[in-house]
DNA sequence: TCTGGGGTCCTAGGACCC
DNA sequence: TCTGGGGTCCTAGGACCC
């Protein structure tokens, strides 16, 4: 919570409590395949890859029914085929995930303009609350207004900013609200390792932990230039500000502007022959080139990915000078880039455009 | 556990220039 | 002559998130 200044359309000045939202579909995938599949209530659905789950590939979103019996996102489908050999395998469909969340930002605009869109499946927004403490009733009305449009609950999480939010959501669930202020952060998360927080993973909580940091309240009382000189300039008070439940960004609902578009293929045999990894290459750096000239942006440097065998993974990358709209250009680059890469077996082969702002 | 695909941001080292 | 310091760009990789 935390007091705005605002005009009132009568120009009057009004003092407000202001509260950011945290919005996130519950088990997006798996809800939505339920929806259009109502038989499917109930059971272990596990949506990933192409829906085999003898091939290659991960778990994109498991229903509550898998997460049960050990399968969650992340997991190898045939890890998850060994766990649960009865469970609904369904491939993902993009273009279908893409339209439902498109209906679930819009009936959250419904609500107020101001969105900020994270993903598919979760946005945050703002609300000013005049009568001052009842952002509770605003979340219920977004869960309502969110399941009248597109029969999908979400759980919503309330707090003075987008971290905190982000994080009580996950009290929340499934389909609930929770509310997290400054007085309760660490209450609820001082106990909890680092990796708990948005933004901190597992590699930072073990070098954390290296120098004694084993715990969120122990990050918020970390020495900050002990914590610049290990993890960089900006790196190491934004993990203290983290700790401590701060968040200086604002809620951003300017439109999308992506700054890089790529498409990567891992193969389900490894390739051998380097003639063979070469075409790839060139077929996908087409692929990227023609979606980026649809959308009318100029590259400005591309990036290949190769994914040797059994797991190591090499970027090489060539400046687009000046910045180019051709397609030949894209695909030249790509092929030059390539170049500095030792043949040997591959399982993975990406390219990527970086796009001028 | 045999490890997808699509992204974003940050860091560190080297080149190069003044 | 054998040597400073700052700034910027490029590159590769790391880490994280959904």
């Amino acid at each position: 919570m935390c007091r705005q200044v605002v005009s009132a359309p009568d120009g009057r000045l009004l003092v407000v409590t202001r509260w950011v939202l945290h919005v996130d579909l519950d088990q997006f995938l798996a809800a939505v395949e339920v929806l259009r599949h109502p038989e499917l209530a109930g059971l272990p659905v596990v949506v990933g890859g192409d829906g085999d789950p003898t091939k290659r590939g991960v778990v994109s979103t498991a229903s509550y029914e898998a997460r049960e019996r050990g399968v969650g996102s992340g997991t190898p489908l045939r890890t998850a085929r060994k766990r649960i050999p009865d469970a609904v395998f369904l491939p993902v469909d993009r273009e279908h995930y893409e339209g439902v969340s498109d209906a679930v930002i819009q009936a959250l605009r419904t609500v107020t303009p101001e969105v900020e869109v994270l993903g598919w499946d979760e946005a945050f927004r703002v609300v000013d609350d005049p009568s001052g403490d009842d952002p509770e009733a605003v979340a219920r009305a977004v869960q309502e207004r969110v399941l009248e449009a597109t029969g999908l609950h979400c759980s919503v999480g309330i707090d003075r900013n987008r971290l905190q939010a982000k994080i009580a959501t996950s009290y929340g669930k499934p389909a609930g609200v929770h509310r997290i202020t400054g007085a309760t952060w660490f209450e609820q998360l001082g106990h909890l390792p680092p990796d708990a927080l948005w933004g901190i993973g597992s590699k930072t909580a073990k070098k954390l932990a290296e120098v004694g940091i084993t715990t969120v309240r122990q990050l918020a009382d970390a020495d900050v230039d002990a914590l610049a000189a290990r993890f960089g300039p900006t790196t190491g008070p934004w993990l203290q500000r983290v700790g401590a439940g701060r968040d200086t960004a604002r809620v951003d609902s300017a439109p999308y502007v992506r700054r890089s578009l790529g498409r990567e293929i891992t193969f389900q045999q490894d390739l051998v022959e380097w003639a063979d990894v070469a075409r790839e290459v060139d077929l996908l750096a087409r692929r990227v080139a023609g979606e980026v000239v649809d959308e009318g942006r100029h590259v400005v440097r591309v990036v290949v990915k190769v994914r040797y065998v059994p797991f190591f993974t090499e970027t090489h990358g060539r400046v687009v000078a000046p910045p180019s709209t051709e397609p030949d250009v894209v695909v030249s680059a790509a092929i030059e880039a390539f170049e500095r890469f030792e043949p040997r077996a591959v399982r993975l082969v990406g390219v990527r455009a970086e796009l001028a702002r």
